[in-house]
DNA sequence: CGGTCCGTTGACGGGAATCAAGGAAGGTGG
DNA sequence: CCACCTTCCTTGATTCCCGTCAACGGACCG
């Protein structure tokens, strides 16, 4: 899993909140320079997990939220027949854990797919802060509002029945994060295996694989191992709606 | 869609705020009388729609959240290509439009399946009692939380890949809402059409009538119109795992 | 009473799951 | 450094579930 990614980027294991995801979640709320400094000695709380590592349990109390540094995490949950299924990856700058909010328990796993620096932010000291820092709370629920609308997006994406459309927009998805990184849009380099891939579109690992020598029969992407080139993301684009031909009307009541 | 249901509940009109689904969200937080009251009179807001109306639509302002006091309200997200996507159907003393905080505007829209009565709660007053009222916030956060991990089983439900093990969660799930109502649970009403539950789950409505077929003939349900009676509440429940035979690893990484 | 939408059923075909096998990569221990 | 093993990934053959197309009865509504 350390294979050919780059190098450790120490650029990116230096950011603070400054320049941290959670932080357009804090500015426009007002803050003013001494409050994010407070902000900032709170979440110094930081870790580095190796590829494998489980950053919390489904069942494990809840007490703090975390935030990816650098690095990729997954989220799995496991119902009651040992089935799992995976609920997202996270990028940097992208939050984890707040599922746990609603019952003081994670309600999934998290596992660290590559070698990931992670910040935490223990909620007791959130909770102070927010009683300090006016605006800090609406901008809380704005993080988990969007969790949840993430979540909404991953259920429409199960809802296409070609897996073809699933897998186009799950990549599309990924390049356009890649872009909010500043990363280059139209060359990925896939942390999560593609089992893990299946199981979040919801469908076999043998599938997944089709689909991409498809693609690459197609000349939409050149794949090699965890490198997909996206060749012609205009092509790539129209594959997440309906496959190539009619809509789907998708009428209900 | 206003037929053979029971006839308005009047008992159900008349619940405060005391006895509604938000409450549990306020009462462990030590909030005492007084505050209840406030509360309950900010939500006094109340209206009544008939079956297909609109509470809200996608793309609207945000200016407050809503609860269902009796009926049935669906949400449904429509993508770029005019795809619909069913995400949920909210029952009495459920949240909705807990979506629209990420963004400040709904994200998904809110029909109408059956004459519906709806407490509507101002965000803006809901932000003041919030500064009032310690613990209020974090209730908040929790009911929010919620609703991301209610969205994340959605993900679950359509990871099956066997449709009648998710029409078997689903009818499930539904009994076991209904029974949180102090509802008969093995008498369940559909207030939605059978192109809602499919669209709901990711399948055509051919498969979802197909289905309810068989599970008569096993001897699981009766089926009647929108009425749906669970003979066998155990089959039910076994044919939520893994179709009837072994399990599905679902291995992932 | 005609129109429209809903729900069911049948026939058919396609797409994806299943079963099976083999190669490539990565990690470990000798 | 190589042998060995495990895991990952791919490809092929086959099966079958479910989506598609089509037709029809029933409910609801103007």
């Amino acid at each position: 899993m350390t294979q050919a990614s780059a190098p450790i980027d120490l650029s990116q294991l230096r950011r603070s909140c400054r320049a941290c995801g959670l932080l357009e979640l804090c500015l426009p709320a007002g803050i003013d320079q001494a409050e994010l400094e407070r902000l900032d000695s709170s979440v110094r709380d930081k870790r580095t997990l190796e590829s494998g590592g489980m950053l919390f349990r489904q069942g494990d109390p809840f007490h703090a939220l975390y935030v990816v540094r650098s690095g990729t995490l997954k989220t799995v949950v496991q119902d009651a027949d040992g089935a799992q299924q995976v609920l997202g990856f996270h990028l940097p700058g992208e939050i984890v854990g707040v599922d746990a909010l609603a019952h003081d328990a994670h309600q999934s796993s998290a596992e660290v797919l590559e070698r990931s620096s992670i910040c935490e932010l223990p909620y007791s000291r959130l909770e102070e802060l927010t009683a300090q820092i006016p605006g800090l709370q609406r901008q809380l629920l704005r993080i988990v509002s969007r969790e949840m609308v993430a979540e909404q997006s991953h259920v429409v994406t199960m809802g296409r029945q070609q897996a073809q459309e699933r897998l186009a927009i799950f990549l599309r998805s990924l390049s356009e994060r890649y872009g909010r990184l500043a990363r280059d849009t139209t060359h990925l380099i896939l942390p999560m295996s593609r089992y893990d891939i299946a199981n979040y579109l919801g469908v076999v690992v043998e599938t997944v694989s089709r689909l991409f020598t498809r693609m690459e029969d197609l000349g939409v992407l050149r794949v090699s191992r965890k490198v997909i080139h996206i060749l012609r993301p205009d092509l790539l684009g129209e594959m997440c709606g309906a496959g190539g031909a009619r809509e789907r009307a998708g009428r209900a009541s």
